[in-house]
DNA sequence: TCTCTATATTGAACCCCGTTCAAAAGGAGC
DNA sequence: GCTCCTTTTGAACGGGGTTCAATATAGAGA
């Protein structure tokens, strides 16, 4: 059963996930700020600190929510192609990638902007969360490269991620100036059509 | 001729140039600390102020640096090969970006970590400086490919040139834990090879 | 060489931010 | 209601980029 102060916490817990999580969605990590929070949540900054270690485990956290809506939409665009031929169901997950970080950039640029070197600790979820990102390219792999062993199948999966991440990522950053979705899509669809053929 | 002042205020931006450029090699881009700085120049923390408009314009020079190591890095790499078959020379260019990522990684995460969105003006030559290793991609990609479009070409290129860096950034950040060396080199030769065979 | 004034340099102070901890408030058992 | 222990509070700390009134200096003219 729990007591007042348990409920009390548990309740401030979630409220400041929501709120951070909004503020994450809508402005990014950087426009995270403790004060901010705790008057949007009407609690003392110091009331964060009773729930989360630091704002560190606050923003992973929320990362876990967001790892979690990337992965329900990857796996609803790619599970009803499962009948589909390999190249396709390997372009559509490429596809789907793009299409979550770009309409959930700022969430999305986060799980990768976080800081793992000052947590030291990097949570096994995060790696699972990109483990099952895997599987979605790893069957089509397998099945269009059959002369690869299980290790070169292997290297060539997160090479893949890797380069998917990598045509996102670049493309999307202000910094090196956003790339229009088409031209994206384009290139993903170039470069996934590659493999095994 | 200069006058004394011009070349104090030259001096001094060399100085912090040298200064910043050391630290951002050994330590990252989050190490850089104007009072560091200052103490290290022997000057006071407002003379920065004089030379530079702000730390992130220091940090852009020094990422020009950065910058033109890396392509000569790559272009020594790539050019002695200029006999070889395209898919050798792609490869090579993989493996020498790969290379210089490896033996400055610190330097060559500043270039990407950097905040451009702050800044606003993204500088004509961080572009010319990414075209610039675009070319050693584009020249045996439209060898290798011959059947596609100009304009599909140019999308396989920049996709390549993303994959490779998707590959080397996850590959080099801790929180993703680090990738050996033999691994990555493995992932990048096996996409490369995937192109026009 | 010695003013004198415009220019350049300085560094204490300002503001923002994450985090802490002594003090105040709240809860539970009697 | 009283006591004791736990929880919560928010002013204060430390660290960091940037500013600007005060100080120092350069260079021209006497």
């Amino acid at each position: 059963m729990p007591s007042k102060t348990e409920i009390r916490r548990h309740d401030l817990h979630n409220r400041l996930l929501d709120l951070g999580e909004a503020v994450i969605t809508t402005k990014g990590l950087r426009a995270l700020k403790a004060r901010d929070l705790a008057a949007q949540a009407g609690c003392s900054v110091g009331a964060i600190y009773n729930v989360f270690p630091d704002l560190h485990h606050l923003t992973l956290a929320i990362n876990g929510r967001t790892f979690k809506r990337l992965s329900a939409q990857v796996s609803g665009s790619v599970e009803p192609l499962s009948a589909a031929p390999p190249s396709e169901r390997l372009v559509a997950m490429g596809l789907a990638y793009l299409g979550f970080a770009q309409e959930n950039t700022a969430a999305w640029t986060a799980l990768f902007e976080i800081d793992m070197a000052l947590g030291e600790e990097i949570p096994g979820w995060y790696m699972a969360a990109l483990e099952a990102l895997f599987d979605h390219i790893r069957r089509p792999v397998a099945e269009l490269r059959p002369d690869l062993s299980a290790e070169d199948v292997e290297f060539l999966v997160r090479g893949l991620f890797s380069s998917i991440h990598g045509i996102v990522w670049l493309g999307l950053q202000k910094r090196i100036s956003a790339v229009p979705h088409k031209e994206l899509s384009r290139m993903i669809t170039l470069i996934l059509s590659e493999i095994g053929t």
